[in-house]
DNA sequence: CGCCCTAATGGACGCTCGTCCATTAGAGAT
DNA sequence: ATCTCTAATGGACGAGCGTCCATTAGGGCG
């Protein structure tokens, strides 16, 4: 084995030496985020991983202390990533209600989160939820927090518009948004190619203008 | 083993004595779906299946030539069933438009089609469909015949209403009501219990409502 | 009643799984 | 240079996997 770097380095980032525990867990669970991508959480074995990984085998019991864990992991590194590039984009949105809806919606048809990789990887921890407790925790990525960000952002809108039963308006807004987003990553996963961004985040659209007269245009 | 049944039989199902191998099979598929609804597909085992199929273990290899092409008929068999109680929804509903969509949206929504059991499953399938070919082609449950009936169903209506840009009409409110169905199915994967049927019709009804001035009132 | 075809059985097989631990090796402290 | 602590290694282990097949048993027919 030969070491990369070497020299006394800059000093932000200077592990390119060997021993790095923390460098390793992260790469575990990037390579069991990628291979589940690849081949599916059944065939995702300790071999398969640590082969992906370039590590040894016994380093998933040194920092997880089991496979069930490393899995855990994954699921809550995976939630993480979504909510880190999510958040993000809101933020830049700014404080105008029908922006931030807008933002969440392109965020999250967005390459960078809605790619074969992630929808893969959403789709078979979903499915592994129902047995694993520990993924099921992680694995609702669209969780109350963002109900709660688009909730009260439609609630305002709901205000803004003047309309009477807003509490119905605003509540049937975040869920049917909720569940288109849901919706398009299946039919992402289904169809991949054929499937278009544009059309997906139009069609959204007009379905929420619907609730909202003069709004979402 | 005793022989339940015994008597010569009245006609039609007389397979109450042991051979019978249609009824294993068909067995096997069940048991299979159970146990994937139960503990998960990366929990199901050939020794699982049997157990709760209480059959022995060369069954599995003698009718379906092994554990893969198992879980392909098993994926068969749960998009016939789908269909099988959409289609007769469908057909209740006569001919008008607007019948038909709200018959596919109660019926798909309904305990008959969406319950623990559908759920778990058809999210364990859709996960493994990367993986496994024999799965992916079954697993699109609601695939293009569906998608053809709304399709054609939201034209007359569209055209009724006597829309100008009818095609992209149509074409938006399909893709949507799927994305919503599709949704819906998620959610109530997630909350179960909390995940209230009228709700989720009211709130699919009205989205779709948007689209269509004067219609799904 | 015996014949024979085939459904059904369940144990044995080779293999891969996840876990664990005795050992090796890196790097800071002395 | 040596000591020491811990990250890292990878082979060994038993358990459990899916497959297969020699054997048993059911039931229609001559």
């Amino acid at each position: 084995m030969v070491k990369s770097g070497g020299s006394p380095e800059n000093g932000d980032e200077r592990r390119t030496t060997k021993r790095d525990p923390e460098s390793n867990r992260r790469a575990l669970i990037m390579a069991t985020l990628d291979t589940i991508a690849e081949i599916g959480i059944t065939e995702t074995t300790v071999s398969k991983i640590i082969q992906q990984a370039g590590l040894s085998r016994g380093m998933i019991h040194l920092h997880f202390g089991g496979k069930t864990q490393l899995l855990t992991a994954a699921a809550k590194s995976f939630g993480e990533s979504y909510y880190e590039v999510l958040d993000q984009q809101i933020k830049a949105a700014g404080d105008d209600p029908e922006a931030i809806i807008m933002a969440v919606i392109r965020a999250d048809i967005s390459e960078a989160l809605m790619n074969m990789r992630s929808t893969r990887i959403w789709h078979a921890f979903r499915g592994a939820a129902n047995t694993n407790e520990g993924i099921a925790v992680y694995s609702s990525t669209r969780d109350k927090r963002l109900r709660d960000t688009i909730h009260s952002a439609f609630c305002q809108i709901a205000a803004e518009s003047g309309a009477d039963e807003n509490s119905t308006l605003a509540r049937d807004a975040t869920f049917g948004l909720l569940a288109l987003l849901e919706g398009m990553w299946v039919d992402y996963l289904s169809y991949g190619d054929a499937f278009s961004r544009e059309t997906a985040i139009s069609i959204i659209r007009r379905l929420i203008a619907g609730l909202f007269p003069g709004r979402f245009l």
